[in-house]
DNA sequence: TGTAATGTTTACCAATCGGTCAAATTATCC
DNA sequence: GGATAATTTGACCGATTGGTAAACATTACA
């Protein structure tokens, strides 16, 4: 008989490691298009190329594909913010984490919708996590933002309202992404967008905070 | 026997009136967190406080009320971006854009994450009001914009670009608020923090678009 | 006040939902 | 190769889904 994954405490089988990796990818794309509620078990298994069975013996519910999912996906999206460095200076640490992020929108593009359905919804299953580990690591950058302001090498600004400009501008990319193309027509829309909004977004942040090289 | 809606040509009755504003209301209220696959006919009816069948009589199909919905917010959206002035000055037209996106952002959050929730899911159902209309409206005011940095009042850069990083920036306190809040603690929540966002926007884009009076 | 149109409700439908179960199949390891 | 554990499947469950039919209640208007 088969033993409920929760309760196996052993190794990860090659088998378990592969599939749970293909269900993921399925979940992935179902969740970020519909949202959680919109999704739905059979849509996953019907992406996966598997049956519903088989899909809920690696994951027991739904919920538990969507925890995995969020899991996976708050970690790295915060891997640009944590690279964020406060000895780097201020022009070239602002530019190349708008860089970072744009990247991400472009290479990523459902973790971010995963993530921005996730807000739409009011965040019911990540909310602890944006108050602690989240509102953590910004303070942390926020201080260094602030230090830079207060020695004079950007204006004073808000920092928090910096960070959420900077992450609301580059992840329009991924999330808008329909009404991006609409807007551009289909001759300005290949990839060159994102060189396009790099430049005109490092523009925007360098001058519109004044910065000077320190 | 009781006409469908659609059928009837009349004028329409002071109670439709009412009861198609009361469920409209309620509709924003689901579609807006749960987009319109997560949203059931139950959940606004009950929201509503009448009966599934009571709603489906007003509006014989889910996909109605959506359209209903989006047709209505669609237009009123817009209507700072109309509002936009090839003749006044870059400056004030800029900042008092940018206020009253932010105050679309604060009184009509609801709105906002309809819009963004059919963005996320690849505008199913207004691709062609993008293409169309949308896309009309923002080619004509690129062509503003791209006038005065013909004429040296602000600073050359991508038009578009520009457009989308206010929609973004302002929208972001809507569609993300859960996210605001959490970050910024609940001490700075409270309604001040959209007259902070102004401020910091403002001073972002004015002093980012090296904008000159004219 | 009568009556026809409008509005509301109860009961119901087939399809789909998340999830279970036991049986059948396959991989692993001695 | 055989025993054992891991994997897969088809059949199925009760609850919920979008939507309907028809009886019933209310309103508007002559």
């Amino acid at each position: 008989m088969a033993i409920p994954r929760a309760a196996r405490t052993q190794r990860r089988t090659r088998i378990q490691e592969e599939k749970e990796e293909i269900i993921l990818e399925a979940a992935l794309d179902v969740f970020s298009v519909s949202g959680f509620r919109g999704s739905t078990i059979d849509q996953i298994a019907e992406v996966a190329g598997m049956s519903k069975p088989n899909l809920l013996y690696y994951f027991r519910t739904k919920e538990a594909m969507h925890r995995a999912l969020i899991d996976r996906v708050l970690f790295t999206w915060l891997e640009p913010l944590r690279a964020f460095d406060a000895n780097g200076n201020p022009e070239s640490e602002i530019r190349s984490y708008i860089r970072r992020k744009l990247e991400m929108a472009r290479d990523f593009p459902r973790e971010s919708r995963l993530f921005a359905n996730e807000m739409l919804q009011g965040a019911p299953h990540v909310e602890d996590e944006l108050r602690g580990p989240l509102k953590a690591l910004v303070d942390e950058k926020v201080e260094v933002i602030r230090a830079w302001a207060k020695a004079g090498k950007i204006a004073q600004c808000d920092p928090y309202h910096l960070i959420f400009s900077i992450w609301s501008t580059t992840q329009h990319y991924a999330d808008f992404d329909v009404q991006v193309r609409a807007v551009l027509g289909d001759e300005h829309s290949g990839e060159g967008r994102f060189e396009d909004a790099a430049r005109y977004l490092e523009q925007l942040f360098v001058d519109g905070l004044r910065i000077r090289q320190g």
